[in-house]
DNA sequence: GCAGAAGCTGACCGATCGGTCAACTACCGT
DNA sequence: ACGGTAGTTGACCGATCGGTCAGCTTCTGC
């Protein structure tokens, strides 16, 4: 054995119950979450989990802050970034982050108006706010924003909860699936010069 | 006063529960909605909610059943009705169905997959899997299957989680919202020919 | 006017919640 | 061999949960 190569103590323990309890708020949500649950769940008692994380809250944010700040980034870069293929590189790097994170994303779906209590959310909630603040300027009409809301929420939904509503053996691979959202919101959010027909009716 | 013809009392308290509770489920989920919550929002004790009502979850029940009823029935319409335009009256009558019982779709989506054990909810699970296996079937490619996936999902999100991040006044009206989402969505799904450019690569 | 049903409520129950605390074990450097 | 620290745990706490029950008021049919 050797002396620190392999994380075999030290942090392992405390990564396994963060894990657990990622997928416990994301299935079940965080209120309905026990520390009771998480603690049977990767194999630890309840204390043990409030030795690692001093509380649910905390525990919560462990989880869930990454995500957020790659998202906080993300979004920076759009808002301050150049203007050639500003939105398709949005879509494209939110894609992305919706596929490395798709339990945190979940969990802020689901709980994210409720919990805005909790700072980590709303430094959430505040991000994403400013993004749809920004789509709704500089894209007045309404269906545009539509548009908008349509492809990044479908997308969000569909990597998160709408996944409990296929077989898992019908899923598509990943990289299949990451390819086929790149090609459905591009499509969807082109600017109107590249459509095809302008709304007949 | 007359004997019966305004509802003054009698189905007054069940429906100013059920509505409170719908409410209640919608923004901080079922597990985390306590009865002394929703007889606190409408005004009775928690003794009353459960006069009215057997148990928490029959009150869950009541409160979104008519909703999953009605979507019941637009399947079905879906699975067997006529060829020509069964997609767009398909997409158009959801779309009419998300903005009328937001609430319950709300509900719906933040806690299908976690609340799977109580019959109501296994209910609406099955027919929202029998919509997804329909797809998932006469549209062989997956990105096809992503279009309709980030159609359906994006409309359910937008007219539910997706209002918490959009001030109330910056809104747009219902009926405006409703022919923006119909347009787009009839758009996004429109069959490949008469879309522009079949996925080059 | 009066019996009885309907509506409503506070008191109470067992269970479970998040969180605290003291004690035990295992391993560390010296 | 030993003191100290990190990791882990069961016992325990007050609060709150969903739900039960007996009793109170109010309205209704006769």
């Amino acid at each position: 054995m050797p002396t620190d190569a392999h994380p075999t103590s030290r942090v392992r323990a405390a990564d396994e119950l963060k894990q657990a309890a990622l997928e416990q708020f994301a299935t079940v949500g965080f209120a309905a979450t026990s520390l009771q649950h998480i603690a049977d769940h990767a194999g630890y008692s309840k204390s043990s989990v409030l030795y690692h994380y001093a509380s649910k809250e905390a525990l919560l944010e462990a989880a869930i802050e990454p995500a957020i700040s790659e998202f906080e980034a993300v979004l920076d870069d759009f808002l301050l970034g150049g203007r050639s293929d500003r939105r398709r590189r949005l879509v494209d790097r939110i894609v992305d982050l919706l596929l490395e994170n798709r339990q945190a994303v979940h969990v802020f779906i689901i709980q994210g108006p409720s919990l805005s209590q909790l700072p980590i959310i709303a430094r959430a909630n505040a991000a994403v706010r400013r993004l749809a603040e920004a789509i709704n300027q500089e894209r007045e009409s309404v269906t545009d924003q539509v548009r908008f809301g349509v492809a990044l929420g479908g997308a969000a939904f569909l990597l998160t909860a709408g996944r409990a509503f296929v077989d898992d053996d019908h899923l598509p691979a990943d990289d299949e699936l990451a390819a086929s959202l790149h090609a459905v919101l591009a499509d969807l959010l082109a600017p109107a010069d590249r459509r095809s027909t302008p709304t007949t009716d």
